[in-house]
DNA sequence: ATGAAAGCGCTAACAT
DNA sequence: ATGTTAGCGCTTTCAT
């Protein structure tokens, strides 16, 4: 099972082609300034010694190493992982690997991973996170760095891709009181990023606008860092059985709404007739659920290849738009019907 | 928008503190030999002006980048980030990066990851796919690897992390049988990997154990190379809009199980009562299904445990067994009650 | 058309 | 305790 013998380097081939460095160097990135015969030969040492270029040395001595670095909440999360295909597709498609990070909404975990990122010197950065504690301008340096979906409070003049998140919180509370709820409940983390705080604002707006006021005890919060179902289900069983009033519930993601699917299920609520349910995002869950989900599709798609593009404008020197909203829509489905 | 000025090296760190560039590194990387003093003042320099050291240097000086590659079919496929999520934190504790690659259960885009991996000098490669065309001995030269989920037939002594399929698709079958089912489909893929044809032999195994036939109308086979619910939803209408006549159903994956579950609601064919449907991976697809899917449940978290372990210790130069496979057991629930 | 040599930022002998 | 130096594998002037 040893494996020992080291790949074959750039010298090796110029020995074993009787040429010097350099001409291999200028056949291998296709630089001309040598004879069609010395081609052939070089060619011919690096096919038949499976030689493959060191992109760690390439990269020092070019100062770029076609490396992006990736920093997601939690890949596990459809909506993150589709925004994670996109991106690596996408910078693969322009030569960039990328290293994919999660920080779990962990922001030491977020942190500790920035700067590893920036000792490997990836060439850029998506960033997935509104939690960064630190002074980023500090840690950063002159890493090109673009947020995706949530970005810090405090990130001055760092590009964003986002969604219009309050129109989204808007236009799913909106769908339900024209369905007739009047007591919406908000599902949402105790401490969330700045794009899903916006998300509560367009309820409270939406709410507002019908003269519905916002009761403290429709806000219910999950404690965990990572949204996972069995969480959501498990708080809004006890807010079920706590004899909490409400006939609506808005939840900030569709994971957390198919908890509360799960949690009605189990309570012998029915939805759409006792209480309709909207999610955030259009995930798969929202597609499989039962019944099929109403919820705000943003466009995971989209906005990584926006991304890609601001961040790939931003490594090359160009200026680029500060902040990129990316539009909602409803997707109305039997949980609302 | 523009960023320019580049990180400082580990040469101006020695300057600023008048020192040499050695005691710079004798400091950073605490092999002692210089004096407190001395220890400070480098440490201040370093504070001051926020030197992080460059690893693409230091990886190509030490011929280790502390960077592992990861090939994945599908990272939105939850059994695969759940895969992907534990494997990039087992890394992580070791002190290594992970790129992710997805290759779509295309083999093509898979060689050229490999390249790629190969080429950044990845201190090692955790791939699941079975699906590699070429000669890897050749193309991989000397970089350690392990096979997680999935492997090449002729992968000769590459040691591998696998699940007991052969057995989960036994278990899966022989239930279904115990629930009374005597029609049972298989709905799989075209051109499966090893891994999953297991599965289908288990299923025939049990079938054959109980005297009943493997109908070949009752394998239905999926065509996409990545497996999406609406391709199995829209695949298992059209069986059965054509008559074939069947009682239960087990899916290669849960994701084609909920679409097998949802065309059986479209069709108005109950479950489990008319048809009872089993998956595979015991996802959270399975648990937010309705009915809630019964499963073949595997370890994903443990799966990816071992790979890091078995890959860690190749990278030491250690030995490890070649066959590492992870039991199964099945997750019953409604949909085979 | 080709080669020699400097240097990217670091580590690791080998000095002193 | 600290410095000098030779590379790691590549690209890139600058010669020839």
């Amino acid at each position: 099972m040893a494996q020992s013998n080291k790949p074959i380097s750039m010298r090796e081939v110029a020995e074993l082609a009787g040429v010097s460095i350099a001409t291999v160097s200028r056949v291998i990135n296709g630089l001309g300034g040598f004879s069609e015969e010395t081609r052939k030969r070089v060619e011919k040492v690096i096919e038949e010694n499976g030689y493959i270029a060191n992109q760690a040395a390439k990269g020092l001595r070019e100062a770029r190493t076609r490396t992006i670095g990736m920093i997601v909440p939690d890949i596990t999360n459809d909506f993150f992982s589709t925004l994670a295909l996109q991106a690596e597709r996408a910078f693969a498609d322009e030569g960039y690997s990328v290293l994919i990070c999660n920080d779990a909404n962990d922001a030491e975990r977020g942190e500790h991973y920035l700067r590893t990122l920036i000792s490997k010197r990836v060439d850029g950065i998506i960033c997935i996170s509104g939690r960064t504690t630190f002074d980023e301008d500090e840690v950063l340096g002159n890493v090109p760095i673009v947020y995706v979906d949530r970005f810090p409070e405090r990130s001055h003049d760092i590009p964003r891709v986002i969604s219009d998140d309050l129109r989204g919180g808007r236009l799913a509370t909106e769908h339900l009181i024209e369905r007739g709820c009047t007591r919406i409940a908000f599902m949402t983390g105790t401490h969330s990023a700045l794009s899903v705080q916006n998300r509560g604002i367009g309820y409270e707006e939406a709410l507002a606008g019908h003269g519905l006021a916002a009761d403290p005890a429709l806000r219910i919060e999950l404690k965990g860092r990572v949204r996972r179902f069995q969480e959501a289900r498990e708080t809004l069983a006890a807010v079920i059985a706590s004899g909490v009033d409400f006939d609506g519930i808005f939840a900030m993601n569709d994971v957390i709404a198919v908890g509360a699917l799960l949690a009605l299920r189990d309570a012998g609520i029915r939805v759409p007739e006792d209480v309709r349910v909207v999610g955030f995002d259009d995930s798969i869950y929202a597609s499989i659920a039962t019944p099929a989900l109403t919820s705000v599709r943003r466009f995971p798609e989209e906005m990584a290849k926006r991304g890609c593009e601001t961040l790939l404008s931003l490594i090359e020197g160009n200026d680029v738009e500060l902040e990129d909203v990316i539009p909602v829509e409803l997707a109305v489905r039997e949980s609302t019907a």
